[in-house]
DNA sequence: GAAAGTATTGAAATCGATTGCAGAGGGCCT
DNA sequence: AGGCCCTCTGCAATCGATTTCAATACTTTC
């Protein structure tokens, strides 16, 4: 009685219930299939032996998992965990688990990825990384069924997934914009990571911004980053060393602004006194940072789910969907006190 | 030759290097057993025909999904995302794969835990929830062989799981104790969620505190909170209500502390000048805001790593671990720039 | 009342690996 | 030469479900 009893099978509960295992899994899969009666007894001889299933063993004879893998550069990144957020969400909902992957480690990830997915473990793939060497996860042309795949947050140029992302560089474009309607003239942009696509449409943008405006870019004002605080506050030293400031600056991301910001109070330059911050993501410190910031706010949740339901869409029926889906959702700035009128007068490009 | 191909199986391998499946097998994880000869032919089959191993299959066979479940409350809360994240490279670099489950939905998602446990689609359970209700979750005293499980974050008081957590009860104490050290006499605590435990240790240890320094603990300065930035927002209209107001407070986390003093910014209150603030868990944002956060700082990846190792060694072999493990890390108080002297000397709790 | 259709069920194959057992072959020892 | 051990390999069972096919009983229709 104490002895470690096996976990019951379909077996056990159909000599239970006296019937084959057939009727047993139809009793619980297809009730319509499956009289009356014989349905009673099955959900007893369940109720009696404990039974449940064994998805291991569903999923060798069907061949789904009814997992996705999320694959995704950061997991602590409050970006991509709320986006993690809203995928799980829709997963559980559809009845779908969630597997997740962090890819730190450049190409020793990259195998390991391909593996996952080849492996059956996981009947699609939600990429959140642009930065990412498709070329390498050889499941596209493979001799092999393709295995269902989604970009989500960033677009991988030729690829051919499916994609769901946000307006980067029109969003960049309304963001500097807003700067130049409030009067500014010399603008400058806290970079993102170099090789980032996201943060290059948002450079991007913000260029066109510029120049719609008639305003000519100056490259000394495009300080380097990297997506994260430190690289803001290493941005402010290289910003008091500027000879002719500028009023305005466009971060690629909340995080950097607020490492900007406060590696600027250190200088003793107050923000929006003397110079105003637009960020991006809309992180949720945003609102109670001194000032408040104004930001892009990107719909994540949004962007998280749809993505989830397309690969979802895909893997149960992959005909369903067009043969090339990209959904492009619209950020919307929030104003709040990190950007005002330029203090003096202002006159463009340094002389 | 376009047709959708069927991925190889091992039978595949077999043929074309003509041996057994059982030699194949073999041959890919046991190559000692298989002779240099034949161990070069199956790799080069391997090699030819695209093979990959077929974890279900694997999984079915040797009952073990070489994958665990982690269960936590918000995958947003950057506190729980960095824990993920550690979790997550320990669990990969042991060669698992981590499933994640939101617990939002309360009672319907504990039959979901249950049946994901019991489906064998994880070898074992990571909570990071000390607030769930375990008794539902009858993984333990089932009529069958125990489910591994490790709670961490946050303690479950007659479980007998096996926990690891940080001191959050000396913690607070030591976070109370840095603010009466400075001076300061009237003490608030910005309260986290009721019924969470971790919540009530950080409390309990704030009362410790003032208790071994001979103050009152006044129940008016204790405000209401639930750990998240709106909460702590709103706190500091209760507080410029009381009569008597604290000269500074311990907040029972960073995030609540950040809407606190932004709250109180809207009333003139200036932290440190006016009242200093001890936040815990040293968030992202914490040395970045203005003014830099005094907190505690929370191990989490240590936390997120050695919980893993405990689950995974106990997957691996039941009989490793110690009958019952209880693992506590220490915080650290990281002193910044929101807590100083009180501005006038002070003399305790209200006439 | 016979034929046809429908509802219900079971036997057995199947998914793709791992593994216990046994057999073949070779080397070594007595 | 015979016996023993060791290495290497294959056969076939096994993990726990689903699903095809066929058989049976029961209705319905003409």
């Amino acid at each position: 009685m104490n002895e470690p009893k096996k976990t019951p099978t379909i077996q056990d509960v159909a000599r239970f219930a006296k019937v084959s295992t057939a009727t047993v899994s139809r009793a619980l899969s297809i009730p319509s299939k499956v009289s009356e009666a014989t349905r009673a007894r099955v959900s007893e001889a369940v109720r009696v032996t404990g039974y449940t299933l064994n998805q291991t063993a569903r999923s060798l004879r069907q061949r789904t998992a009814r997992t996705i893998l999320v694959a995704l550069p950061d997991i602590r990144n409050p970006f991509f965990s709320s986006i993690l957020d809203a995928i799980e969400r829709e997963a559980t909902l559809r009845g779908y688990g969630v597997l997740v992957l962090n890819l730190y480690f450049g190409r020793q990830t990259v195998v390991q990825l391909r593996d996952f997915l080849l492996s059956n473990r996981a009947d699609g793939l939600l990429l959140l990384d642009g930065a990412f060497d498709v070329s390498q996860l050889q499941v596209v042309d493979e001799q092999r069924a393709p295995v269902p795949v989604v970009v989500a947050c960033e677009e991988i140029p030729k690829s051919g997934f499916h994609t769901v992302l946000t307006d980067n560089g029109e969003a960049a474009e309304r963001a500097t914009r807003h700067l130049i309607d409030l009067g500014h003239r010399r603008i400058g942009h806290l970079l993102g990571p170099e090789h980032n696509i996201v943060a290059r449409e948002r450079h991007a943008g913000f260029n066109r911004a510029l120049e719609k405006a008639g305003l000519k870019p100056v490259a000394e004002w495009c300080l380097r980053g990297n997506f994260e605080m430190e690289s803001g506050f290493a941005a402010a030293g290289r910003y008091m060393s500027l000879p002719h400031r500028p009023t305005a600056f466009f971060a690629a991301n909340d995080e950097s602004a607020i490492g900007f910001l406060s590696g600027l109070r250190q200088y003793g330059v107050t923000c929006p006194r003397d110079i105003s911050i637009v960020g991006f993501d809309d992180l949720g410190v945003a609102p109670h940072y001194d000032p408040p910031l104004t930001t892009m706010r990107q719909p994540r949740e949004a962007l998280g789910r749809m993505a989830a339901e397309a690969l979802i869409d895909m893997i149960e029926d992959p005909n369903m969907l067009p043969s090339s889906l990209r959904i492009v959702l619209r950020s919307e700035l929030v104003v709040r006190e990190s950007t005002g009128r330029p203090a003096a007068p202002d006159d463009g490009a340094p002389s």
